[in-house]
DNA sequence: CTTGATTCTGAAACCGCTTGCAAGAATTCA
DNA sequence: TGAATTCTTGCAAGCGGTTTCAGAATCAAG
């Protein structure tokens, strides 16, 4: 709204030298006597410059800036991983940039089309259902980093956590307590996560020799009402169970309101399980056992991942795990 | 990674016009012949031309970026309006770039800083607790929407809800079931909405000509642990009371638990309100009664206030107001 | 004191798009 | 019919950096 902003050519007139060696102190790309680039750091510290984005990513053809493709699914988690990239790249010269691929039809790709358009030197895909095709055409247009999902053959470039062992180690627990009847609400039918939750339920519950029973495996959708209705169902087919383990935390809120609202206690008539430890499970009542994903981490990890990425560095992917937490509401069965 | 991207001047050679017009036609500034005006919509769809943003910033001196500064301040309000300023955001031309006020020190104008460093071509700040100060010196360099901060003089550029309505009306749902000590879990110390939602809770007891007692006000800070300490801390002390109004949901959610431990019954011994109606409140036990906030329209609104600033048109803030849920948490005293 | 190698440095050519200006074309008014 | 307008359009000058290239300056070696 008012007086222009200083240029690189006004420092190289205060510095006494030519454009060219005040980008390249700034740049460092060759080196510059001593004198020259001291004088310019002066110039631009009094002047407090600040390059403009825009002509350097004209020049350059970079843009500092990373693309974050997030998808709500309706968990905390995808955005404790967001929460997660930005705090790793605010220390950097990079910017995140957001997109949703929730909205539209084809979202994924228009939301991936628009963040391409703004020329992101990387982008990060949280979670998303793009096919591994469209992955593929992205693939080679620029650097790709996805969160939350596994692809074959990516094995570099994407970070996950192992879901079948998050399922495996949350039905254990119940198993361990002494509970059978384990019901569980699974997440949306074909999400990569639930799908493995849901298989960890069966590979904890084949080793203890505890035979499948597929009608306690209730459908959900990850979010609350599905865990209530899930349970409604069970309890009015008088399908009997003493332990609960939910997809998510969302949906073993559900369900442990379903109870509550017959008056089943907790966890001494029913145990609950949910996934994800999202901040409200610790002071729910009872405090939720869960199963704790270090989403932040997740996300500070493949922001670093995507700068070395960028930076044609080495980078180092650990290995996140999941983590049970217990809490008040399990125990054994009565 | 491949080949070069088309540029505005391989559509005017093969629509056999000059760049100008075709820079005319895509940005609609001056007439163009309809024949000529044609040719060129129809090169840029066959060679799928997307017009460099660098460059047009360099050019034009826009970004068709805005920045949003979030603060997060341990409600999910302010993500849920930062959710609503990315839909009402998708369907323009406009991308929005976040940046978060919370980590460093002077965060807030850090993360202002960082986001006019990346030319924006305005600011929504959500929520922050810049001062008066430091948003005049901003307001100068780029149009600037506050939400969830109410300003003085700043009405046309301010969104905000009526805390104090909202702290009156949560408080006055108690006193009309009977409760007379309503004990209140405040919010951070000098937080804005924090304090207007206790003047709210003082009016309404001054209003129904109850007493207020200092004792049963207590300290917070928006998140579940203080909850849990508040109550804890009125119960130690012997302080008496028959419902609890907190300042936000997660508090609530804390001092619930407290109450659950020392096995008090909700809503039969003390019945408890929150602020804010954050998904997981219907599906707590009891489902919360709470006040809820329109926050993703507040977002939308805000994105699209903003809009109309930066193409100078005009527009309209609508009366966004709060409201009481009651759900299972409230009954009459025992 | 040359000569060839090594550093530094500035000039100038872009990067892709916007926009002021002026000229040509088309239309309108006397 | 000629002059005055009104439309359209292309030219070319930026916008503020980066980067290539060649020349100047410095240095060690012959």
């Amino acid at each position: 709204m008012n007086k222009k902003p200083i240029t690189i050519t006004d420092i190289a007139k205060r510095a006494n030298v030519s454009k060219s060696t005040v980008s390249r102190v700034i740049n460092n790309t060759t080196p510059v006597h001593e004198e020259k680039r001291e004088a310019v750091l002066k110039a631009m510290k009094e002047l407090n410059f600040e390059p403009n984005i825009f002509a350097r990513g004209l020049a350059s053809g970079q843009s500092r800036t990373i693309g974050v493709m997030t998808q709500n699914i309706g968990t905390p988690f995808y955005d404790s991983i967001a929460q997660g990239i930005l705090t790793r790249l605010t220390t950097s010269e990079y910017s995140p940039i957001f997109a949703d691929g929730r909205w539209k039809a084809e979202a994924g790709i228009v939301a991936a089309e628009t963040l391409l358009g703004r020329m992101v030197d990387g982008l990060i895909i949280v979670g998303s259902r793009l096919t591994e095709q469209d992955l593929a055409a992205l693939e080679n247009r620029v650097p790709i980093f996805l969160v939350g999902r596994e692809v074959d053959r990516w094995e570099r470039r994407c970070l996950f956590l192992d879901n079948v062992q998050g399922g495996y180690d949350a039905t254990k627990h119940l198993i361990d307590l002494g509970h059978r009847r384990i019901a569980h609400i699974a997440g949306i039918k074909d999400h990569q996560d639930a799908i493995r939750r849901e298989a960890g339920y069966r590979r904890a519950l084949e080793e203890a020799k505890i035979d499948i029973d597929e009608d306690l495996i209730c459908e959900g959708s990850f979010d609350g009402q599905s865990g209530v209705e899930a349970i409604e169902n069970l309890l009015k087919r008088d399908i009997k169970f003493t332990a609960i383990f939910a997809a998510n935390d969302m949906m073993a809120f559900g369900a442990r309101l379903s109870l509550y609202r017959r008056g089943i206690k907790v966890p001494q008539d029913v145990s609950i399980v949910g996934f994800d430890d999202q901040a409200e499970s610790a002071f729910f009542t009872p405090p939720l056992t869960t199963i704790q994903q270090p989403a932040h981490e997740m996300g500070a990890v493949a922001a670093n991942a995507m700068l070395s990425m960028i930076l044609d560095e080495d980078y180092e992917l650990p290995k996140l795990k999941t983590q049970v937490v217990v809490r008040d509401s399990t125990g054994p069965p009565r």
